[in-house]
RNA sequence: GGCCCCGUAGCUCAAUCGGAUAGAGCACGGGAUUUCUAAUCCCGCGGUUGCAGGUUCGAGUCCUGCCGGGGUCACCA
């Protein structure tokens, strides 16, 4: 445990002994006013008929460590001593593991995130990028405060859907293959996928215009009869049709496989709703017996709800196949069957399925799933563009794989062209994506987040390159004070500060609270506004003092502060997954 | 229509479980480079927190009712 957690809890404990009304409440003191933590006496004020500086004499009592202290309305603004700092420095400096970089907090917890679980009837895109940033940004958080995180991925490798492909094939397409025709397999199975709407909403077009009714003519067109009957044919496991579904999975998951790899994204372990769907009807059929569920006439299986404000919701089709809901079903189960110490199961999914996910709670919780109240839906905002929601029929579907080009391209024009090719190739790479991920992250995930593409490959002000460029400077200076035999050792700070540097200081020192914040809200915003606010205290130490030609006390204690903002920033651009290029 | 989420500067977002004079970026205007990488820094401009009530020492935040936007309520996934 850090020794300011120490200190903190001693302050408690000293309140409690004191017989304090209430225990005042301690936050970090807003950057315009003089000093580091703030203690909250409002509830106090009454006990002491309204007087704050006997509140706070009260209060500030029995405590250690504090030198200044100002009292304003209901709060109290304490500054910390110089010892306090020159321990904080050392600790942070010399063992950032140990309660700076990385916490233990969490280390009783085991975690599963489950992200980004495409469909494989098309490519990935912007939605799935932001999924996917946002899954492998909580899981590092929760590595980060000592939890057991392991990474999953569900594969939708069944219904409808890929039925649609495979006829889009069919049809359209084969014999020819991603390769014969030089395209990445996920891209060219969403042409299958693309080729079959496209046909299909030809037919029901003709229907309507025929007179038919919309929604009927949608289940009568005959490429939907098709499209069904595959279906069918895929789950009495028909081998032809086995065969087709296996060769265009397969083309898809190499294409995905590519875009995980260059975003650096590794699961341990794949799910795949093929294979757990007969979990699901299996289930399906426990509740049955258990009478938890019930069979209409027809023969179709429903749960009803209605006590839970949720309705009736249908289980497996009249023709006896399964529904969305009953693999999730089969997979809920399969995961605590496989990781039986979890403590969290946590589902990275659009807010869009948010009546979905309360509806697989409640019946986890109806069939008696002990773990059910462990689920935990992390819940997101879609992704819009300025003109409106992205639309597959009209063409405005962001391709993931393009956006990364696009970024990439972006970022490449703006560096250095005198570095070698390679070289220039990589911080390319490392910027355009990091542009792109924080730009994704920046933003609290529950709200929508509209793509403004001007904005986003933005690569100045509240950015991603924003907190590489600190990195880099950072990293940089630490290099040229090396060649000058010079280390960041811990000292005690100068009697007196420049504004600048307390206030980096004073920053630096909230990257525990914010890691454990930032992890347990599952909000990667929080990391990412710290960073920002960090590194934006350290370019103006930066800009306006120097370091290396500073009077050598004042310079061995910049440079610890240079040296611990080192460690922060790293830590920060690893939880958010963002890529820290040596150089810009 | 029922339920859920959102509404803060022209635009994109913050606001430390109800706390201080509501803060950043972009855009716009002005300034800084013989100095550790200017993808930077400094200054200025910009607000009836959708509207109306209520709760209390104190409300952008909580409650109620409206208004506006989105989602969802599929024998789709």
């Amino acid at each position: 445990m850090p020794f300011w957690h120490a200190l903190l809890a001693e302050w408690r404990e000293a309140w409690q002994d004191a017989n304090l009304p209430e225990i005042p409440r301690i936050t970090f003191t807003p950057p315009d006013q003089r000093g580091t933590l703030t203690l909250n006496i409002f509830p106090l004020l009454k006990a002491f008929k309204g007087d704050a500086s006997q509140a706070a004499a009260a209060v500030l009592h029995p405590l250690r460590e504090v030198t200044h202290v100002e009292v304003i309305k209901g709060f109290v603004n304490v500054s910390l001593s110089s010892a306090f700092w020159t321990q904080f420095l050392r600790e942070a400096l010399e063992s950032p593991r140990e309660g700076y970089t990385h916490l233990s907090l969490a280390s009783d917890q085991h975690l599963m995130i489950e992200y980004p679980s495409p469909n494989t009837n098309k490519p990935l895109h912007l939605g799935h990028l932001r999924n996917l940033c946002l899954g492998e940004a909580v899981s590092r958080l929760w590595e980060r405060i000592g939890a057991r995180v392991v990474r999953v991925n569900l594969v939708n490798d069944r219904g409808i859907h890929i039925s649609k492909s495979m006829l889009g094939w069919r049809k359209f397409f084969a014999p020819q293959t991603p390769a014969s025709v030089g395209k990445k397999g996920d891209h060219f199975v969403g042409d299958c996928y693309v080729a079959f709407e496209k046909a299909y909403k030809a037919q029901v077009d003709a229907l309507v215009a025929a007179g038919m009714k919309e929604s009927e003519a949608q289940v009568q067109a005959p490429l939907f009869q098709e499209a069904q009957a595959l279906l069918r044919q895929w789950e009495a496991g028909d081998e032809e049709t086995l065969a087709l579904w296996r060769q265009m999975n397969e083309w898809v998951y190499e294409g995905f496989e590519q875009t995980f790899q260059r975003l650096g994204i590794r699961f341990d372990r794949v799910y795949y709703e093929s294979q757990t769907y007969l979990l699901g009807k299996a289930i399906v059929e426990e509740g049955l017996e258990r009478r938890l569920f019930y069979r209409e006439e027809d023969g179709s299986v429903w749960a009803d709800l209605t006590a839970e404000g949720l309705g009736r919701k249908l289980l497996l089709r009249r023709d006896g196949t399964s529904v969305y809901i009953t693999q999730d079903l089969g997979t809920a189960d399969l995961k605590f069957r496989d990781y039986p110490t979890l403590t969290r199961s946590v589902y990275v999914i659009g807010n869009e399925q948010d009546h979905h996910m309360r509806l697989l709670c409640a019946l986890l919780k109806r069939l008696g799933r002990p773990w059910a109240e462990k689920i935990y839906h992390l819940s997101y905002g879609m992704v819009e563009l300025p003109t409106g929601r992205m639309k597959t029929r009209e063409g405005t579907v962001v391709d993931a794989d393009e956006l990364l080009d696009e970024m990439y391209q972006r970022a490449y024009e703006l560096t250095d062209a005198a570095l070698p090719e390679k070289e220039r190739a990589a911080i390319a790479e490392a910027v355009g994506q990091g542009a792109l991920r924080f730009y994704l992250l920046r933003t609290d995930p529950k709200k929508n987040i509209i793509f403004d593409p001007a904005e986003s490959i933005d690569l100045k002000g509240f950015t991603g390159p924003f907190l590489q460029y600190g990195y880099v400077r950072a990293l940089r200076l630490l290099e040229k004070a090396s060649e000058r035999g010079l280390v960041p050792l811990p000292t005690e700070p100068p009697e007196h500060l420049e504004a600048a540097e307390l206030s980096l200081l004073q920053q630096l020192f909230a990257l525990p609270a914010i890691l454990e914040s930032s992890a347990m809200g599952f909000d990667p915003a929080i990391a990412a506004h710290y960073g920002y606010e960090l590194t934006r205290r350290f370019n103006e130490v930066y800009q306006t003092l120097p370091v290396l030609q500073a009077e050598s006390v004042l310079r061995q204690f910049r440079l610890a502060l240079v040296g611990v903002y080192h460690h922060a920033i790293r830590a920060l651009l690893e939880v958010l997954a963002i890529p820290f290029p040596a150089r810009m």
